[in-house]
DNA sequence: CTGCCTGCAAACGATTTGCACCAGC
DNA sequence: GCTGGTGCAAATCGTTTGCAGGCAG
């Protein structure tokens, strides 16, 4: 009980990754972390933002989505769902899955067959009736400009 | 050569489905159907609207957003990768996959580790290092209410 | 001490909404 | 003809950016 504020394992991580990356580790971007980690929905920036003003009332929104930003290049969070930043659609209604670039944010359907008949879950809470499979990857353009460029900040 | 305008598949769905629902078939609808289902890119609904206006000087932007909707709506086209309007985030980064209530949005995680060791597909031009299930469905919540209020339009 | 980070306000881009007119049924 | 759709412009919402001061290393 008197040990030191416990360390969860994501601010060890976030130490961690501050340190091998020479980024400076803050107060908001420890808080917002922190914030985020506790939680098992998926919150948007804003969410996270009022969340963490509980806390921290000063922090502003701004540095709410650069911190989740800043977190997501060390690799310590993910952005949901979410290649790009307007909604984008598809005509092709039946099942197939899609290969999403992680740097350029294209999307490109692929067809697995294999794929095509996972059982599905069967949870209590929700009625599942489709689903369909994300890969995240480099596409051949940013393998190689990636290739060149290095690690890139 | 002669036959007239000859109907996709897509369109005669559309027609069926405009009957079926009584919702107006207007000129509008068809093209932006037909504009969207040419393409297998992941169109947002600027592009969509911009591929339109070739052929359809003068629709207007808000009529490509309204008409895209009504199109989901009738089940002929899909929003990809994209439940609400704000990018959303997740500490957990280790793989696990998704509930997404089509209704309320709501995303929750599921654990089901019978799917965290699928084959990657290989792809020629596509490195893929990570991916994840998306299930598509109704929350408990959603479809109390969905049950209801029977069809909504 | 130096540079990156933060806070604030303004800019921006995507999407939505209110209203008058027009087209499908 | 009635209802719902369209076009336009303004409003809104999420997110980004430019700049001055502050904190981490």
């Amino acid at each position: 009980m008197a040990r030191r504020a416990r360390e969860t394992p994501k601010l060890q991580q976030l130490e961690a990754a501050c340190r091998t990356r020479g980024v400076p580790l803050t107060i908001q971007r420890r808080v917002i972390l922190e914030t985020l980690a506790e939680r098992d929905d998926h919150p948007t920036a804003d969410d996270i933002w009022e969340a963490v003003r509980v806390r921290m009332p000063d922090v502003s929104r701004t540095t709410a989505y650069r911190a989740l930003d800043t977190l997501v290049r060390l690799g310590l969070a993910v952005r949901i769902c979410h290649p790009g930043s307007s909604v984008r659609f598809d005509a092709k209604t039946r099942r197939h899955h899609h290969l999403v670039c992680v740097r350029c944010e294209r999307i490109v359907d692929i067809d697995v067959p294999a794929l095509d008949k996972l059982a599905l879950p069967t949870d209590k809470s929700f009625a599942i009736t489709d689903y369909s499979v994300h890969f995240r990857g480099l596409c051949a353009a940013c393998r190689r400009a990636r290739g060149q460029q290095k690690e890139e900040s």
